[in-house]
DNA sequence: TGTTTTTATATGTCTGCACATATTATTGAG
DNA sequence: CTCAATAATATGTGCAGACATATAAAAACA
């Protein structure tokens, strides 16, 4: 019985991944060059290339020019976050989303502030705080610093209807960043703002936005207790 | 003066990108289709292909068949995180890496733990607690489950000098799972391990894998006060 | 008019070929 | 024997053309 051609790149990937699997390739082992699995899976050198270039980004692969390809020895696994609108991930659980505006100043940047988004000591930002909730309960904090030079029509915006986070991913989308994940302990303040005692353990996102290099935005989400951040640790297959 | 011509994937990606950020196309916005692009380009169609698949991944554009591709209208931003070896996080911060078992038995599984795994009430697991330090301070505390049905090795293979995490990851690659980020707040004997106070915000992350369905390991990570882990929001330019 | 079938179209992907590029291995000069 | 120039090789990517597939829109039907 002659082998099925594996002639789509999909087939192509599951077969080098079952041999993974199947300790047919082991870590640290030179794989057949794509030219060579080609002829034997019955396929164009193209649609190799594309599952074990696929495999490569996942991690799975290691591919260098001329070294050839080898399985990954320790194997980084990545996870995708999917950071989404925060109405949309509220709503998206069937809870019902409401939102109030708690205060908008026009303040100077406190020196942490300003140095993570690369400005000036002393410069002035728009500071405004927010809670998000879900079914009546919060859900999360908003604490966001916008940077008036990059976002003029900010200082104009009346954010106790629409969300920050919601009117500037409309208005200044496709901006890049920095995002990190921590905890903190909840004050008094953030304790009051979300129903909880205080000292409480709290997820904490926080994200920074420029455009070019100009600080746009800068926003500490703090999350109510038990949120839970899931996603899966994707291997192809 | 003639333009010239994007005859590469990225050029192409890029000047995508730019039209979009130049409001040339908007949120919403039907963009003309590959072969079209293609010609005004002065390239071949899968070239275009390439590079609007490219920003589809991303999450920039929505394509379908036969609909065609527009500007997504709320890009959902995506966070890739790598999960490294633990002992690779902390020597590649250029710190000296240490590590202790703190316990080690074989018990019956709490219901909760049975529950995340998918196995019956009352499977007998491998439990395991250490902590992974960093230039001698606590860095992060690892109990972690094991299913020796899925991992017979495990049962006689002695974790007071490799850890868990790292003999897992060479001895049972390429799994599959979920994983899980939030906060608590550090009980008694978190906080003896850790050194630090009780009533501290940690974060945590609990993963759970599985291969074939088959439950592995389930493991829950409580990080040191002050960990951050960090990455960017990356979109395509 | 409402529903089903057909058709047209944009993306998805394969093929075979060519050339580009990074990097290892070999060769040659000193 | 050491170091630099050169060749060899595996991956990276481009092209033109073809067919596959999903699906929106049009046509046919009840």
């Amino acid at each position: 019985m002659t082998p099925q051609a594996l002639n789509n790149w999909q087939s192509v990937q599951e077969e080098v991944v079952r041999r993974i699997h199947g300790g047919v390739w082991n870590q640290g082992d030179l794989i057949p060059n794509e030219a060579d699995l080609a002829k034997e899976f019955g396929c164009a050198r193209a649609t190799v290339n594309r599952a074990l270039q696929n495999l490569a980004d996942s991690g799975l692969l290691d591919r260098r020019r001329k070294a050839g390809t080898r399985v990954a020895t320790f194997p980084v696994r990545k996870a995708t976050l999917e950071i989404a609108l925060i109405r949309k991930e509220i709503s998206e659980k069937g809870q019902t989303y409401s939102y109030i505006q708690i205060s908008r100043k026009r303040i100077t940047a406190p020196a942490s502030v300003a140095a993570k988004m690369n400005l000036p000591q002393g410069t002035k930002l728009l500071h405004i705080i927010c809670v998000h909730s879900a079914d009546s309960k919060p859900y999360v904090i908003e604490e966001r610093w916008i940077n008036p030079d990059a976002v003029p029509a900010a200082e104009e915006m009346d954010f106790s209807q629409i969300s920050p986070n919601e009117w500037l991913l409309k208005n200044v989308p496709y901006s890049e960043g920095d995002i990190a994940f921590s905890a903190i302990s909840a004050d008094e303040q953030v304790a009051d703002l979300l129903e909880c005692e205080t000292g409480m353990g709290l997820f904490v996102i926080d994200r920074s936005t420029r455009r070019d290099t100009q600080a746009i935005t800068s926003v500490r989400l703090i999350f109510s207790p038990g949120y839970q951040m899931v996603t899966t640790l994707s291997f192809p297959f």
